[in-house]
DNA sequence: CGGACCGTTGAAGAACTTCAACTCGGGTGG
DNA sequence: CCACCCGAGTTGAAGTTCTTCAACGGTCCG
């Protein structure tokens, strides 16, 4: 595994560039920081380590050493059953924190890999532990980082526990429509990094399920499809479809 | 809601104990604690205040001041989505901390209802925060505390996302199982506290549904039920059948 | 003792899955 | 450069699982 890593150092390196320069540090990190603290985080934090599409970041069961903030591109996040059914946990854009499930058990408990070439900043915990504990709003960002995971969660549990096809996908697309938005980007207009199986595993759905699906909103003139590109037509019809059907 | 309160702090006072003669301090607090800290602790934390069945703890919406730990009783907090349907996303017994979903947005995001009458401690939240600055352990420890709520809450959705109804009925008896023999008691028959509605709610299935399936494992012998007494009379039969079907 | 709530069970219906066939697009090797 | 092939996606039809609707029994509490 070290000797894998060793290529990669190299890049790792020369793509190094500070937190406080980095226009994701309103989502990274916590905005009260004064210059001072900004340059200690910085020293603490490994940035620009490239991950290839396909590749794992870490997998479950491996020791933990660090969160990783998703700098360009795009993750999955999974559990598997002992059964070997896999259920995706969650996909994660730039700006976002992976590997908190780690700190309980001291090893990763999901696999995290990229949906397309990517870049993340290594925090290594122990370390940013010790810091946080100097500098307050370090910490609380990192407490509300986790909850923010939880209430996560706990949303995707709604969405499973009590909503149909339709409204599963419709929230799926709203949601990722609006992470883009606030990363800059169309949120009228994206492009899926991930496959039908992978959505239907995120919101306990087959393939199939997800495929029909989409082909009826475009029918209904709610969105258009093509391949993985998806246009949003009818925003407020997506939304009443989340607010409508009784579970 | 103040003056609600003012009955209760008089038995709150009655009540305390401290967390130093606590049984369930292994479960609430770390174990690595000297004398010193643990009195630290001991005065910040309000022990012994009683909730009755049906009332609730806290309600999504009321601002955050503290986390909240179990002492003896049950509870289960629940989401309720803007239309009005609501998902159980937990149920809590002694030892156990809740509300950690608040921390993020400054105000709870479920309800907390005691399933029976209950007692709860409470930890102001900024005050362990600070301590927790001056007590690594204690500050690793609700790190830790935090990243299992959000493994189990992946143990929910992997449930929720790739089970059938027979191997979730299944998984949660022998997730209670576990809990109750954690904390002394029998693990082979136990008193459920929530309805099979509130069953279903968790587990994304309707009432019927678990009071079918509850039926189906008597006459399958692998339990005994008793109303909401419970008796598991094979463990390695519900285990196999978490572990087969393919979803 | 009456009523509300909880739980059980049956039968019909809806929603999703499974199985299967087919299309499309991108990459590879001849 | 084109043929081929593979993975991804779409769509139809049949099948399963769970839900819905409805009726009824039990139990706890005022």
């Amino acid at each position: 595994m070290q000797t894998a890593l060793q290529p990669r150092d190299i890049t790792f390196k020369q793509l190094r560039q500070a937190c406080s320069n980095c226009s994701l540090r309103e989502l990274c990190l916590p905005n009260e920081l004064n210059a001072e603290e900004m340059k200690q985080v910085d020293e603490l934090i490994g940035q620009g380590k490239p991950i290839k599409r396909g590749e794992a970041l870490y997998r479950a069961g491996e020791p933990f050493r660090a969160l990783y903030a998703v700098r360009v591109g795009f993750f999955k996040t999974s559990v598997v059953s002992e059964d070997g059914r896999e259920q995706v946990t969650g996909f994660h854009m730039s700006g976002e924190l992976m590997g908190m499930d780690a700190i309980s058990a001291d090893h990763y408990t999901c696999d995290a890999v990229a949906l397309e070439d990517s870049e993340v900043c290594e925090l290594p915990f122990e370390e940013m532990e010790s810091l946080s504990r100097k500098i307050p709003a370090l910490q609380h960002h990192f407490y509300r980082v986790m909850s923010r995971e939880i209430v996560r969660d706990h949303g995707v549990m709604l969405l499973l526990g009590n909503m149909k096809a339709e409204e599963r996908i419709a929230a799926f697309l709203l949601n990722l429509s609006q992470r883009f938005q606030i990363r800059g980007y169309s949120s009228m207009s994206f492009h899926l990094r991930m496959t039908r199986e992978e959505i239907g595993s995120y919101l306990g759905l087959k393939l199939e399920t997800v495929s029909r699906t989409l082909s009826k909103f475009q029918d209904q003139g709610l969105i258009k499809v093509q391949n993985r590109l998806i246009e949003l037509r009818d925003v407020d019809g997506l939304k009443q479809l989340v607010n409508s059907c009784q579970g």
